[in-house]
RNA sequence: GCUCCCGUCAUCCAGCGGCCCAGGAUACCGGCCUUUCAAGCCGGCAACGCGGGUUCGAAUCCCGUCGGGAGCACCA
C-alpha cells in the first residue's frame, strides 16, 4: 500500500466521544504508519443538527489527542473545501445528473407518511425500509403531486436483484442481497444532500482509498459502493462525478487515484451493558477525560487497544510512536470492545509516574490554575512549590485533576480545616501536648529537610511514648487542615518553616482542648 | 420481522490444528510495607456458550443451535 489517503469525517453535533475518537485514531494511525494523508472533513449537511460550537469542540478534541490532519478545515488542502456545507453545489449537480441519467427518481411521500408507514411495517413484522412506491411514477402523477404542493426527495434506484459483495479488510467478504437494500434518499426535499450522497461523493472527489469507520455503517456499504460505481461510470468518456466537479469548479480528481475505496469496519465500542456506547454511559466525551486529567497519550493508548492489540499477548502500555510503528488495520479484531475507564485510570497513573518532574509540573499547571491555586502563568514561587510537590504527587495520583486538592493547603494563605479531621486528630487525645512539644522541636532543628524533620518526630515519639501516627496526624491536620496529604516530613520540608510553626500554634490554640493535667 | 456482524476469565486482549488441564492486563480478594491517603511488592480467584462433526489431535476448521450487537431515517 503506497501513501494511502484516509479521512475522519465527524458530523458536528454533540461532542467528540471516545467512539469517534477511536475511529479518528485508527485512520490517523493508518496514515502515519504508511506515510499517508489524513484528511479531516466536516459532515454538516444536516443544517438542523450541525453547530459551529460542536465543530470547534471536535477540532479541539482531535488536537488534544494529537491527531493532526494534513488536509481539512483551517489547514486547507488541494481538494477542499473540507466542510460539506461549502460543497452543496457539487452534491446538487451530482444529484441532478443522477436523476437525468435515470439512476435516481423523485419520491413525494412526506416524512410523516413514511414514519407512519414504518410504524405499520414494524407492527406487522415487515421490513421498515422504503418499499419503492414512487419508483415508477408517471409524468402525470408527479405533476399531480407537485400540484398538491409536495416537494420530492431524490431516491437512488438500487439494483432489482442479485447480491453485492463487499470485501471488508477486517471482516472478509460480506454478502448482501439487493432485495434487502431499499431505495435510499440521496437528496432531501430542501435539496440538501444526505450522508450517502455527500459522503460517497467526497470520498471519491478527495481520493480516499481506505475507509475505516464504525461497524454500524457496514450495512450502508453496498449502497455507497453502488453509488460509487454510478459516479465513476464513464459516459461520453467522462465520469458523472468528474463532469459535476468541473461544472461547479471544484478541484478535479487526481489521475493516480484508484476506483473505489477499501473498507474496514471497526468493531463497536460498548458500555458495561454491552450496548453501543452513548452519553448514557457517563463520561465518554474526550473533553471530559481531558478535564479529569487523563493524559492524551494514555487516552490514545487505551483507544488503540479498543479493537486492536500489538499481538504478542503481553504488551499493553505503548507510547504513541510505538503504536504507530506496530499498528495494522488488518490486525483489528471483530468483536465489540469495552472502553474500560478503570484501566484508563490505572494506565494514566502509571504514565504520570513515568513523567519527569518538570514535565509533570508543566502539565499540572492548568489544573492548579483551574483550582484557583496559581496565577495564569504561575508566579516563580508558585512554580517552585509545584515542582517541589510534583515528585510527592506523582506517586499517588491517577489523574492530574486529583493533584490540587491534595496540596491546596500549601498554596493557600488560609488553611481550610476539615471538620472531621479536626475532631479526630486535634480536638481529642493528646493533640495539644503533641503540638506543644513539636513546635520547639521543629523550631530548633538545624536543617529543615525531610530527614531531619522525621528524626525530630521520632524523637517526639520516644519522649511522649507515642506511635508515629499519634504524633504526625495532629501535625498534619494542623498544617494541612486535612488528615490526608503527601508524606508529612517531605511536605513540611517543602513549606517555609515559619508557616508550619505558625499553623501549628494557631491550630493548637484554636482547636485543642488545654492539655489535661496528667 | 428481515439482513448483516459477533461469541476465550467480571472486563478487554493474546491464541490462527499439537508449545493451552489456555497467557497478559484491568477489576476483585488476601498478605507484606506503612506517618495519613495512595503507590509498590508478593500471592490468589476466574473463561474457550451449547450440540454435533472433520482430525491421531480443536479454543483454533465445518454445520447446527442458543445468546449478544448493529442496520433496515428527508441522522451520520
Amino acid at each position: 500500500m503506497s501513501a494511502p489517503r484516509v479521512r475522519f469525517c465527524p458530523a458536528p453535533s454533540g461532542w467528540l466521544h471516545v467512539g469517534g475518537a477511536r475511529t479518528a485514531l485508527y485512520n490517523w494511525l493508518h496514515a502515519r504508519a504508511h506515510d499517508g494523508t489524513f484528511v479531516l472533513r466536516i459532515e454538516d449537511t444536516d443544517a438542523e443538527r450541525a453547530t459551529e460550537a460542536s465543530m470547534l469542540g471536535m477540532l479541539d478534541g482531535l488536537r488534544f489527542l494529537g491527531l493532526h490532519w494534513d488536509e481539512g478545515p483551517d489547514v486547507g488542502g488541494a481538494h477542499g473545501p473540507y466542510r460539506q456545507s461549502e460543497r452543496s453545489a457539487l452534491y446538487a449537480a451530482v444529484a441532478r445528473r443522477l436523476l437525468e441519467a435515470g439512476h435516481a427518481y423523485e419520491a413525494f411521500e412526506t416524512a410523516e407518511e413514511l414514519d407512519a408507514e414504518r410504524g405499520r411495517a414494524r407492527a406487522e413484522g415487515r421490513p421498515p425500509g422504503y418499499g419503492g412506491a414512487h419508483r415508477h411514477l408517471t409524468e402525470a402523477q408527479r405533476a399531480a403531486y407537485r400540484e398538491e404542493g409536495r416537494t420530492p426527495v431524490l431516491r437512488l434506484a438500487t439494483p432489482e436483484g442479485g447480491t453485492s459483495v463487499v470485501d471488508d479488510l477486517i471482516r472478509g467478504p460480506v454478502e448482501v442481497d439487493w432485495a434487502d437494500v431499499p431505495d435510499f434518499v440521496i437528496a432531501r426535499a430542501d435539496g440538501s444532500a444526505t450522508y450517502y450522497l455527500a459522503n460517497t461523493v467526497d470520498d471519491l472527489a478527495q481520493g480516499i482509498d481506505l475507509v475505516a469507520r464504525g461497524e454500524d455503517l457496514l450495512s450502508a456499504t453496498p449502497r455507497q459502493r453502488y453509488l460509487s460505481e454510478l459516479l465513476l461510470a464513464e459516459d461520453d468518456g467522462r465520469a458523472l462525478l468528474d463532469a459535476a466537479l468541473a461544472e461547479v469548479g471544484l478541484p478535479a480528481r487526481e489521475p493516480g487515484w484508484g476506483p473505489v475505496a477499501t473498507y474496514a469496519h471497526l468493531p463497536m465500542l460498548v458500555g458495561e451493558d454491552r450496548k453501543k456506547l452513548s452519553k448514557r454511559h457517563g463520561s465518554v466525551a474526550v473533553e471530559e477525560f481531558a478535564r479529569q486529567g487523563i493524559l492524551p497519550e494514555v487516552l490514545v493508548n487505551l483507544l488503540a487497544l479498543c479493537g486492536w492489540s500489538p499481538g504478542d499477548g503481553k504488551t499493553e502500555q505503548l507510547s504513541v510512536p510505538e503504536i504507530v510503528a506496530r499498528f495494522d488495520l488488518a490486525r483489528v479484531g471483530r468483536n465489540p470492545a469495552y472502553f474500560d475507564v478503570d484501566k484508563l485510570r490505572s494506565f494514566n497513573g502509571d504514565a504520570i509516574k513515568a513523567l519527569d518532574v518538570a514535565e509533570l509540573s508543566e502539565r499540572l499547571v492548568p489544573f492548579f490554575f483551574e483550582a484557583g491555586l496559581v496565577a495564569d502563568p504561575p508566579q516563580p514561587g508558585e512554580r517552585a512549590l509545584l515542582e517541589a510537590f510534583a515528585p510527592l504527587l506523582q506517586e499517588r495520583i491517577q489523574t492530574l485533576a486529583e493533584a490540587p486538592p491534595l496540596v491546596a493547603f500549601a498554596f493557600a494563605d488560609e488553611v481550610a480545616y476539615e471538620e472531621k479531621a479536626v475532631a479526630k486528630h486535634l480536638a481529642k487525645g493528646r493533640a495539644a501536648e503533641v503540638l506543644a512539644a513539636a513546635e520547639p522541636a521543629l523550631a530548633d532543628l538545624g536543617d529543615w529537610t525531610a530527614e531531619s524533620i522525621l528524626e525530630a518526630f521520632d524523637g517526639l515519639c520516644a519522649d511522649l511514648e507515642l506511635g508515629r501516627g499519634k504524633v504526625m496526624q495532629p501535625v498534619r491536620v494542623a498544617v494541612a487542615g486535612t488528615a490526608v496529604s503527601p508524606p508529612l516530613p517531605e511536605t513540611l520540608a517543602v513549606l517555609e518553616r515559619e508557616t508550619v510553626l505558625t499553623r501549628m500554634r494557631d491550630a493548637r490554640e484554636r482547636f485543642t482542648a488545654p492539655a489535661a493535667g496528667s
